[in-house]
DNA sequence: GCAAGACTTGTACGATCGTACAAGGTTGTG
DNA sequence: CACAACCTTGTACGATCGTACAAGTCTTGC
C-alpha cells in the first residue's frame, strides 16, 4: 500500500498522470483481457500477463493494486472494445423493424468472428457474479444496452418496447452462448428474430 | 498412471466395483460440484474438495486421474441432477402451449432459488468451451433439451417446432444469465415467453 | 542543476497447487 | 488361511502463485 500513484482509476478519468499514447498501463490491460479470452480468468496472473505483455513482473504490481483490480480495468477495457465496436456497425437507429434485425445480426456474426473475445464477455458475467464492483459496472452496461433497444424498437412502433428489448436482448445472449461450445453456426438467428419482434409489432 | 482401477467411467456405467450407496466416489463428486457451485471451477483443487469430502488429500488422487476428470465428473453429476429436476417438476407434455410455459416458469423459477447451482451451469458452459470431452457432453444435453422442447411445441400445433424450441431455450439461457448478477428477480418472464410462443402458434 | 515525485526492475517470502508414491489396511475368493 | 486386488493415507517434490519491497532510473517543476 505504500505506491503512490496510477491506481485507482479503472472506470473514467483515463489517463491522469504522464500516459503517451502507447501507455504502458493499457499494454498490460491488452494482455489481460487477451489472456482472459483465450484462457479464461484463472489465467490472469500477474506473471503471465507480464509476459504476454513484455514487461518484467514488478510493473503489474505496480500498477494494479491487486490480482482482482487487474481483472476488473480488463473487463472495462473490453467494455469500451464492445461500444466502438457498436458505433462501427452504427447504432440500430432504423426505424424499422428489418434494420433492426440487421444490426443484430451483424453484430452476432462480428463477434461470433472473434470467438475468443466472446468468450471473454461470458467470463465476465460470472466473474461478476461475485465481485460487487464488476457486478455494477455490468448492471449499467446492460440496463444501457435495454434503453437503447428499447428505444428503437419504439421507434418501430413496437408495442411493451423495454419487455421486448429484455427478451431480443436475453435470445442474443443465449444465442451466443451456445456458439461458444458449438462449431456449427447456426444460421436461423435472423429469421427467429424477426419471429419474436413480430409478436411485439403492429403490423405485417 | 500405475493406479489400478475406479477411473475411466465419468459417464454411463455407475459402480462396476464395490459400491455402497454412500460411496466414497460420489460424496467427493458431490463436494466438488458444490465448490464450483460456490466459487467456480477455480475452487476445485484435490485439497480443497478432499477437505469439503472429509477424506484425505490422497482419496481424490485415487478416484480421478487428474484435476479435469474431476471437474467433469462434478459436471456429469450436475446433468444428472437437472434431468431429476426436470422429471420432479413434470415433463412439458401438456398439448397446450401454456402449460409449456408454465412449465418453463416453474423450471427458472426452482433454478432461481438455487442460484449457486445456476451458477454452476454456466461454469460449465465455459469450462467446456475449452474442453471437448465435456462440450461433447454438453453439446447433447442440449440437443435432447432441443428435442424435447420441439417435440412438446409440436404437440401444441407449433409451426417450425425446432426453431421455436431453440428461441426459448436461448431466450431462457439469456434469463438466468442476467438472473445470475442481478438481485430483482424480473416477473416478466412469463409473458415474455407467451409474446414469443405466440409468433409460433396458430391461434390467439 | 537539483530536489521530489513518478516510474522501473529484480529479487525474495510464504502459501498453495497438481501429482506421485510408498506403505499399510481391507476384502473377497480359492 | 493365503494371496491378490482394491482401497486408504500421509508425505514429499517441484512448480507457480500473489504480494512486498528496496534499489535504482527517469521526469518535471522551480
Amino acid at each position: 500500500m505504500s505506491t503512490t500513484r496510477a491506481q485507482e482509476n479503472v472506470l473514467a478519468s483515463a489517463q491522469p498522470p504522464a500516459s503517451r499514447p502507447g501507455d504502458r498501463r493499457s499494454v498490460i490491460v491488452e494482455a489481460a483481457l487477451t489472456l482472459i479470452a483465450e484462457g479464461g480468468v484463472d489465467a490472469v496472473t500477474h506473471r503471465k500477463v507480464a509476459a504476454a505483455a513484455g514487461v518484467p513482473l514488478g510493473s503489474t504490481t505496480y500498477y494494479f493494486e491487486s490480482r482482482a483490480h487487474l481483472i476488473r480495468a480488463a473487463f472495462d477495457h473490453y467494455l469500451e472494445r464492445v461500444q466502438r465496436l457498436q458505433a462501427e456497425i452504427g447504432a440500430p437507429d432504423g426505424s424499422n423493424a428489418q434494420a433492426l434485425v440487421d444490426f443484430l445480426v451483424a453484430f452476432a456474426e462480428r463477434e461470433a468472428q472473434e470467438r475468443s473475445y466472446l468468450r471473454a464477455e461470458y467470463e465476465m458475467t460470472l466473474f461478476a457474479a461475485r465481485d460487487p464492483v464488476l457486478a455494477a459496472t455490468l448492471e449499467r452496461w446492460l440496463e444501457s444496452m435495454v434503453g437503447q433497444m428499447a428505444d428503437a424498437l419504439a421507434r418501430a412502433g413496437a408495442r411493451a418496447p423495454e419487455e421486448a428489448a429484455r427478451s431480443v436482448l436475453d435470445l442474443m445472449r443465449g444465442f451466443e452462448l451456445s456458439q461458444l461450445t458449438r462449431s456449427a453456426p447456426d444460421p436461423t438467428l435472423r429469421h427467429r428474430l424477426g419471429a419474436l419482434l413480430s409478436a411485439y409489432l403492429p403490423s405485417e
